[in-house]
DNA sequence: AACACATATGAGACAGAGTCTCAATACCGT
DNA sequence: ACGGTATTGAGACTCTGTCTCATATGTGTT
């Protein structure tokens, strides 16, 4: 998980530096969606002596390669999400944070069918599915 | 339209001050989505003397009553537009911000089945389409 | 293995969004 | 008109994310 960020980041062109090494290791050790801030913390509790800008910085890259997919929580906070790079979208357990890959399952047919209605050329959709995971739903 | 908040909110138990009508109006002539700056620029233009404070309240009220949905655009940045408390989903113009509601278009029965594959319980889900509308299309 | 130079880094300043507190004010039922 | 309570504006504050710039570190070349 963390050798396929780092094969990512050589294929485009970016060096492999130590700082990013550490971080690559760091994301793919969480499990379920993380903020910004979380990935900061786990630098500071490990005392990586990684700057803030840097840990923005990677996200960044990593998102622009899609290998983390930032989405919106219903709080309004941003959370990212490690992925593969096709098309799809995410069930997120508000409880335990887990994710879910969900395919397309349909999707298309929707956007095709509200553009159509509309008249608007739909360019991109986003869709974020909230609720509980297996786990969390049934230990109520 | 601006009548239509003061009437939720007056349902709503809330008291009708004169802040709150004066948003209500502002909002009322905004076209398509606007954020929480555009709201405050306004109201600095007009030198209607209403705290940075009070739009945000007044926003996070009117969200609550269903009168208005925060979306979150493409580039991470929040934005309002004014709704029909009914559930159903918004196409963004990228270019000129014009909004349309889309009604659920089958979007249930796909989350029927990311439901059923997953074993997740789903409780929410957030769909954004964004592209652009037929005047901007044309005017390429 | 050393070099040269572009890229990446950390620190900290900065900008913006949104929240909070609190004394002063304005609404609204009586 | 009055009184109690909800609301207000100001500004402090927190958090997220970006930017700058002097320094450090990869990496292709020799
Ligand atoms: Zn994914
Ligand atoms: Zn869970
Ligand atoms: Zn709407
Ligand atoms: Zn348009």
């Amino acid at each position: 998980m963390a050798e396929e960020m780092l094969d990512a980041l050589d294929r485009a062109g970016v060096r492999l530096t130590g700082p990013r090494r550490r971080l690559a290791a760091l994301i793919a050790r969480r499990e379920g969606h993380f903020t910004a801030a979380d990935l900061v913390k786990d630098v500071g509790r490990r005392r990586l002596g990684i700057g803030r800008a840097t840990v923005f910085r990677l996200l960044e890259l990593l998102g622009e390669q899609g290998l983390l997919e930032r989405i919106d929580l219903p709080d309004g906070s941003h959370a990212y999400i490690p992925c593969e790079p096709t098309h799809h979208h995410h069930l997120v357990c508000l409880e335990c944070g887990t994710t879910t890959d969900v395919g397309d399952c349909g999707i298309e047919a929707v956007t095709r069918e509200a553009a159509r209605r509309s008249g608007f050329t739909i360019e991109q959709h986003r869709l974020e599915l909230f609720g509980r995971c297996p786990n969390c739903s049934s230990a109520n």
